[in-house]
DNA sequence: TTTTAATCAGATAAAAATATCTGATTATAT
DNA sequence: ATATAATCAGATATTTTTATCTGATTAAAA
């Protein structure tokens, strides 16, 4: 069982967290990366690679190259990963696993679990992720 | 991605729920639980015989056999499902998958997270499922 | 007593998620 | 110029989840 996210996806946030806690502009390799937050290296790679071609981040090839992010992170939010990962379909599929749960159909959990996935997807979009950076820095140093 | 439960614990729910929904002591093969709830055959058939091991249901062989709550409905609650099945790590692992997330070293969404989960836990724990007997025959009619 | 319809146990298969490998390309630094 | 260190693209491998198959056992009904 997952909690929520796929591992991609996690793993997806915590690098766009930890890019967001850098120096703007500053490139950082899937190296240093996979190093710092413990992913695997080659997997941590290819997600970075798919957020570039979502244009989330930014990467420059070369030596001393690497990633960074695409724009300033007061403009980029969770939900943007998730958005760009595993996709929002999560938001308005039943939590029973029943098809097509809606208001004229609902599970029988519908109306408690409505308010919150509505909660859960509030707290990936109220925060820009400029707003978590000192949180990020001291999770980070504590792995 | 998954929304929250593993699909073996969504079936294992709305199979639940429906021997819930059924007059005590009736026994309900996995071929009329598949054909209701729209679930492979074999599958179901698995998930009964886990639910049975851990004591949740109970099975009688031969024709005419079936399954049934092994106790009264109004003792029995999700979260015993979701914990014989998917196990309830999920209610004390981190949202972003950072390792050890805990008041002392929080991850950048953790003090949001902490009351989500929690109410997510209540969501299964308040009700017992006689409690959603009414529904749960509503939305099967509307399968 | 035989047929039938069910669970049960264990093996296997298929699909999806997670992870790794290989070699090409690119740009900096020596 | 050349060596180095990075991304990139595509293939492959591994693991987990989901699903199916096979045959044995059981018990009710014919």
């Amino acid at each position: 069982m997952t909690v929520i996210f796929s591992k991609k996806c996690e793993y997806g946030m915590q690098a766009v967290l930890y890019l967001a806690s850098q120096e703007k502009g500053t490139l950082v390799s899937a190296e240093d990366i996979s190093k710092v937050l413990k992913i695997p290296r080659e997997f941590i790679s290819k997600i970075l690679q798919s957020l570039r071609e979502s244009g989330l981040i930014s990467s420059s090839k070369g030596k001393s190259g690497g990633f960074t992010l695409a724009k300033d992170p007061s403009r980029i939010k969770l939900i943007d990963v998730v958005s760009a990962i595993d996709g929002l379909e999560m938001f308005d599929s039943c939590v029973l696993g029943f098809p097509e749960c809606s208001p004229t159909h609902p599970c029988p959990v519908h109306n408690i679990w409505g308010p919150l996935r509505t909660q859960t997807y509030d707290m990936l979009t109220s925060e820009t992720i400029d707003k978590l950076k000192e949180k990020t820095l001291s999770k980070i140093r504590s792995l």
